[in-house]
DNA sequence: GCGACAG
DNA sequence: ATCTTGTCGC
């Protein structure tokens, strides 16, 4: 898909923190998506000692969640993990991942935060932005802000809370297992958001799109890309 | 200064 | 995130 804009990411943290300061205010909190026909889900995996950053991006046509195309790219970062500053360890790998992808999901989901960040502007919203397309953020943990529990019942949530504002909505997405933190990215609201992980959590901890996306990430980080293209093309 | 800290 | 085998529970 066509990348809206793009910026250096090769910058030091401090420089890092301000181009965040500044993207953070072109986000917006609301959207109005009609009709959700092709779902994204993004992710990155890496081995432990090497530099080298596989980016991958599934689409699944929704609600059946068919996957319909898969896309990668492996890029070599210089960048270390730092809270607060992913996306420039793992944003450029991403946006070429993006590139390759020829489908125009209607919504993306990020692993990591979206506004529920130091800055307001995790990976999902920062890719977003980039982007110009709706995203949500998919945290497996939490990076700001405070939450109680939400009940035991597959379908619970209880607010992510910092300075008495929502930021984000703690998720039981399966019974007796850990709540993911669902965060808004862009050009899309919250309760949507939620909704939509709801909907696409079928019998695991993350939703399809987002666990779709861990598993090939693995795939291509043991076995290489091996030029895997759409399996079906999304029909009417 | 100390602790926390997405992936 | 990754390194790692088996193991306990639903």
């Amino acid at each position: 898909m066509e990348i809206n804009e793009t910026h250096p990411f090769d910058l030091a943290p401090a420089e890092a923190v301000r181009l965040q300061e500044t993207l953070r205010k072109r986000i917006s909190l609301s959207g109005d998506i009609d009709e959700v026909t092709l779902l994204a889900g993004a992710d990155a995996s890496y081995a432990k000692g090497s530099n080298e950053i596989h980016a991958v991006v599934v689409v699944l046509r929704y609600p059946d969640l068919t996957v319909v195309e898969r896309v990668s790219a492996s890029i070599e970062t210089s960048f270390p993990y730092i809270p607060g500053l992913l996306t420039f360890r793992e944003g450029p790998a991403l946006l070429e991942a993006f590139r390759r992808l020829r489908s125009e999901p209607d919504v993306i989901f990020f692993d990591g935060q979206g506004i529920a960040h130091p800055r307001g502007l995790g990976i999902a919203s920062h890719m977003g932005v980039l982007l110009d397309r709706p995203t949500v953020g998919v945290a497996k943990s939490l990076l700001v802000g405070t939450v109680t529990e939400p009940g035991p019942a597959r379908g619970s949530t209880s607010p992510v809370l910092r300075n008495g504002e929502t930021i984000g909505m703690a998720v039981r997405t399966k019974e007796r297992t850990k709540p993911v933190y669902v965060s808004v990215g862009h050009r899309i609201d919250l309760l949507s958001a939620v909704d939509l992980v709801l909907a696409t959590a079928r019998g695991y901890r993350l939703p399809e799109p987002t666990r779709q996306a861990h598993l090939f990430a693995n795939t291509v980080r043991r076995e290489g890309d091996r030029g895997e293209r759409q399996t079906s093309l999304p029909s009417g």
